[in-house]
DNA sequence: TCAAAAGTGTTAGGTGTACACCCATGA
DNA sequence: TCATGGGTGTACACCTAACACTTTTGA
C-alpha cells in the first residue's frame, strides 16, 4: 500500500492533511466488473405418467449485443461504480437481469489475468446466485439483446495419471456442454494437477471454445467445482428448492451437482435432521404419495 | 458487460475494427490492490529440558510509514500494475517484502466495500501464501518502515444464541489479538450468523481496532477462519512444516489451528496416509526420541 | 393388476474416540 | 529414578453402504 505515501513531505503533515491534498488520478487503473453465475433447478421432460420428471441444471447466459464477441453468450455482469461495494455491484445486476432479489449469493473468484478481455485490462468478480426453481421469469435487461436459461452438463473424456518417484501428475480432460431449445455451447476444459513433495501445482486451459465469450467457461467450469465440493458439506442446495419439496427431488438435485447416483434409503437417513415435515402430501402419480418437507430452521449444519 | 457496446455504430463493425477505436478511458475507475497473508510456524519457549516448546502462528505485517495510518500495522501489498495479473502481482509483493518465492499461495477474497480505504475507491484481492518455518529471514521492502512477524491469537469472548420459530441468531464476539516483542494489536470481531427460513445471513463487524490498518483486523479474520476450515480436509498444514517432521510436531500445528486439543493416537492413525518415515530420528530431550517423517507423494487427499 | 416411487428394517464393514499400556531418554 | 513424550493395541460407539422388503398409487 504505498500509492500516495511519496506526495509532498508524506510523513510531517495529519492524516487530515494528507487526505485532503490526495491526489487518487495519477496512476492508470485497470477496470473492475462483476460477473454473475446464476444456477437454478429446471424439471425436464416426463417419460410416461408413472415416472417423475427428471431435472436438470439451469445456468443464466446473455447473449452479447456488441463486440467484442457479438453474438456469443456470457455471464451476465457489469461495471462496478465508483459508489456501490462489490456485492452490491452484484446485486443490482442481479436485479437489473433477472428481477430477483434477496437470494442466495457467494463471491467466488477474482479474474485478473492480463488479456481476459480484448477491449482493455479487465478484472472480474464473480459471484455465483442460486435461485428456487419456481420464482424465475426471466426480463432481459438493456444491455443484454437476449437472455436464456441453459442446461448444464460436464463431461469427463480423458483422464491420465502418473505416479512417479516423488509424486504424481493428474491430467483430466472435461467437456462443458450447454444447451437450450436452439442453441448449443461447448469448451473443453483440461486441468493439470502437479503433486512434487510438498508442492502442488493446478493448471487449467481452454481448449476449443464454442459461442460462450471471454474467459467465462473457465469461469463457469470453477463455479461447478465449488458448487459439486460445496454441496458435500453445506445445506447449500436448499437454495435451489422450493419452499416445500419431496425427499426424491431433494436427492435428485444432489445427483445432479455431485453427478453420483445415491442410494434412497441412506440419503433420507442423512437428511433427517436437515427437514422438517410439512403433513402435507403430493398427490402423485401412479405410485405411493409422497411427503412434502421443508428445511428444519433448527438444524445444525457440519 | 455494456462498456465500450455504445461507441459509434458498436454492432455494423467488424471485431477488429471495433478493437482498434475502443476508448478505454470513458469512465472512473477504482484502484485494485493485492494484500498478502503470510502465515508461518514459529516455534516458542521451552519449559524446562524435557518439555517441546510449544509452536506459535505467525502473520507478517508492515509497519505503515506514510499516511493514512501512519505507524500502524497494515498487511503486505501494493498496487496491481496493468500488465501483471493478480496472482502475478500477489507474487510479486510477497517477494519484494520477505525475499520469498515458489511457496503456496491461495486467493481468499476480494473486498471492495466503498470506505474501506480514506485515500480513495480501492478494492483489493487477498492472498493468502503460507511458509515453512525454516527458511524465513525477513527484509523489509523499500516502502515499508518496518516489517514484523506477529504472533496470532484469537479468543472467543462472549457466544449468545437464540432460537425462535423460524431459525435461530448466533452471536459471537471474538477478539483477535497480535503480538511481537514489543507491540500488541488487537481487534473485536462481531459476527451475527441468522437463519431464518432458507434464508441464511452472516455479518461481521470491527469494533474497537487498536492498531491494525484499514479493514485489515477483518481481512486477518476471514484468513484465520479460511484457515481453520481447510486444515480439517486438505493437506495444506505440510505448507507450514519443514520438510523432516515428527508427528508430535505436526500435531501442534492442527492444534493451534484449529484451536483445538487432539489425541495423540487418533491423529497419528488419521496422518498415517499421508506421511512416510524417513528412517531418521530426532535425537532429542529427556524422552524417547522421535521419527521423522516427510510428507507421502502418494497420498491421496479426500 | 402392475410399474414406479415412497418409505422402513437389518446387517456388515469401516472410521473415529477413548483409554490403557509399554518404550526410551537424559538430567 | 522419573517426568515427558513416542508409539501401539483394543474396545466401543457411530456412520454408511447395500439390499431386501412393504406400502401406496393411478391408469
Amino acid at each position: 500500500m504505498s500509492h500516495g505515501d511519496k506526495a509532498f513531505d508524506p510523513v510531517n503533515i495529519s492524516e487530515e492533511e494528507f487526505l485532503q491534498t490526495y491526489d487518487a488520478g495519477e496512476y492508470e487503473r485497470p477496470s473492475v466488473t462483476v460477473d454473475m453465475l446464476v444456477f437454478t433447478i429446471r424439471s425436464g421432460e416426463q417419460e410416461n405418467y408413472r415416472k417423475l420428471a427428471e431435472p436438470e441444471l439451469g445456468l443464466l447466459l446473455i447473449r452479447r449485443g456488441g463486440h467484442p464477441y457479438l453474438g456469443q453468450w456470457a455471464l451476465p455482469g457489469g461495471f462496478v461504480s465508483m459508489h456501490e461495494s462489490l456485492e452490491d455491484a452484484a446485486r443490482r445486476e442481479l436485479h437489473m437481469e433477472t428481477g430477483l432479489d434477496g437470494i442466495y449469493l457467494e463471491q467466488l473468484y477474482t479474474w485478473g489475468d492480463v488479456g481476459r478481455d480484448p477491449r482493455t485490462r479487465v478484472i472480474s468478480c464473480s459471484y455465483m446466485a442460486l435461485v428456487d426453481s419456481s420464482e424465475l421469469e426471466l426480463q432481459a435487461g438493456d444491455d443484454a439483446s437476449d437472455a436464456s436459461w441453459f442446461w448444464v452438463e460436464q463431461k469427463l473424456i480423458e483422464e491420465k495419471r502418473h505416479i512417479h518417484e516423488r509424486g504424481r501428475v493428474t491430467e483430466r480432460r472435461i467437456q462443458l456442454v450447454l444447451s437450450n431449445e436452439t442453441e448449443q455451447l461447448s469448451a473443453i476444459v483440461d486441468t493439470k494437477e502437479q503433486v512434487e513433495g510438498r508442492v502442488r501445482n493446478s493448471n487449467l486451459s481452454l481448449v476449443d471454445v464454442q459461442g460462450i465469450a471471454f474467459d467465462h467457461a473457465q469461469i463457469i467450469h470453477y463455479a461447478l467445482e465449488r458448487l459439486r465440493s460445496k454441496i458435500e458439506y453445506t445445506d447449500i442446495a436448499f437454495n435451489l428448492m422450493p419452499e416445500k419439496f419431496t425427499l426424491t427431488a431433494l436427492q435428485k438435485v444432489y445427483e445432479i451437482i455431485s453427478g453420483k447416483k445415491l442410494l434412497a434409503a441412506a440419503f433420507r437417513r442423512k437428511m433427517a435432521d436437515w427437514v422438517t415435515e410439512t403433513g402435507e402430501y403430493a398427490s402423485s402419480a401412479g405410485h405411493r404419495p409422497s411427503r412434502l418437507y421443508r428445511l428444519n430452521p433448527e438444524r445444525e449444519v457440519l
